[in-house]
DNA sequence: CCTACCGATCGGTAGG
DNA sequence: CCTACCGATCGGTAGG
């Protein structure tokens, strides 16, 4: 019979991941150390290799658990809000609440994938791709007709752009919360697609600025 | 007397920056390797050497040049438009028309900023920031209630994220071109700003779905 | 003979 | 502007 492991190997491995996170967010994946990543851990960078086999495996485990854990996110908050708005507000609201704790993951998401492998930098796009349709779906059952067609994508897109660049500038302690700038971006994006969703229809007349756009270069 | 420079030498710094940019945003900075830049230049380690006195100073030139670009480039848009819409417009395609052909510099300038010394780095934000200004100036123009008070930052920075983050997915060749997603993105904006500008008036109501959203937590 | 590590050092490669 | 190297540090692994 195998020797169980240790009770705490688990709670250990998890450690190693968030320390690592903090690392690759700050000094890059390239630039952090696996030897700084043991002393900010106050252990041996032979006991990382106990935990993990390789570098690699930090960041494809630490972007795997933080996608899945995002698109569980999504998907148990979408079940428990009626489809439309409430859905969709909810979701904006979960997700930038998500991102308070979840920093340091998050910009490696975005900026780390490309040291992975093509097995598993296609995983991790793999549940990218699942967690961007839950927003594609949200917006779909809110705006129908705007979302239909070509424009469904950048639709999208436009918006987790602006989720996503929030990790440039918000502070969560500053004037503007995670929750206001969520409520912030999701009346703006009703608003803005209103038009769309009911165009030449006579209430929705041209911008109200008297021009269109139509004609500038 | 100081012997005259060869002719073609800042033709050669410029290509050598150019080639950086595009090994910085493929494979990050830390990875980019000088030897491996020299042999995509066709030259040698120490030839770089001679071009710039260290790695770090390939970065901030890029960075340094393409940020004084993108300035000059808002200022003279700004300049031939009038204010409001029309600005607004034509500032957000040219931003989107140059990405066109600096997807490198500018992936290597929302990533690699981290990687310069603090003042390297205060400079490239500080140019940074500048060109937020015009664009919060022109949103400004546009929605001058909207804009007003604590959401000015927080409604520039999104649009921008917007903006951003289409170097993850933006094809300039595929169904969407990005002239066609400025566009998208400028109108959803001014529709969207219009509510919070008339806010109060009789003729902006509710939310069209209903509600407004304010009792979902 | 397993696990959970340790101190020390491996072969290669980085920027310069 | 090249070849030939340096001090250091990298990710990863040896024996015990």
């Amino acid at each position: 019979m195998a020797r169980p492991r240790a009770p705490d190997h688990d709670t250990q491995r998890q450690r190693i991941l968030d320390a690592a996170v903090q690392a690759f967010a700050h000094s890059g994946y390239a630039n952090a150390s696996m030897s700084r990543l043991a002393a900010a851990c106050g252990t041996s960078k032979a006991s990382l290799y106990h935990y993990f086999p390789n570098k690699e495996a930090l960041l494809f485990e630490a972007l795997e658990r933080y996608t899945r854990k995002l698109l569980a996110l999504a998907d148990r908050t979408l079940a428990a809000e009626p489809r439309g708005e409430p859905a969709l507000r909810a979701l904006v609201r979960a997700l930038m609440r998500e991102y308070r704790y979840s920093h340091a993951v998050h910009v490696s998401l975005l900026q780390d994938v490309k040291y992975l492998g093509s097995a598993q930098a296609d995983q991790i796009r793999g549940q990218e791709r699942r967690i961007v349709e839950r927003f594609a779906d949200a917006l779909e059952a809110t705006a129908p007709r705007a979302m239909a067609g070509p424009r469904r994508k950048p639709l999208v897109m436009a918006m987790l752009g602006s989720l996503n660049f929030t990790f440039a500038w918000l502070r969560p302690d500053g004037p503007m919360g995670p929750r206001e700038y969520a409520d912030m971006v999701v009346d703006l994006w009703l608003d803005g697609l209103r038009r769309e969703e009911h165009a030449g229809s006579a209430e929705v007349g041209p911008g109200w600025t008297g021009t269109n756009g139509q004609d500038y270069p």
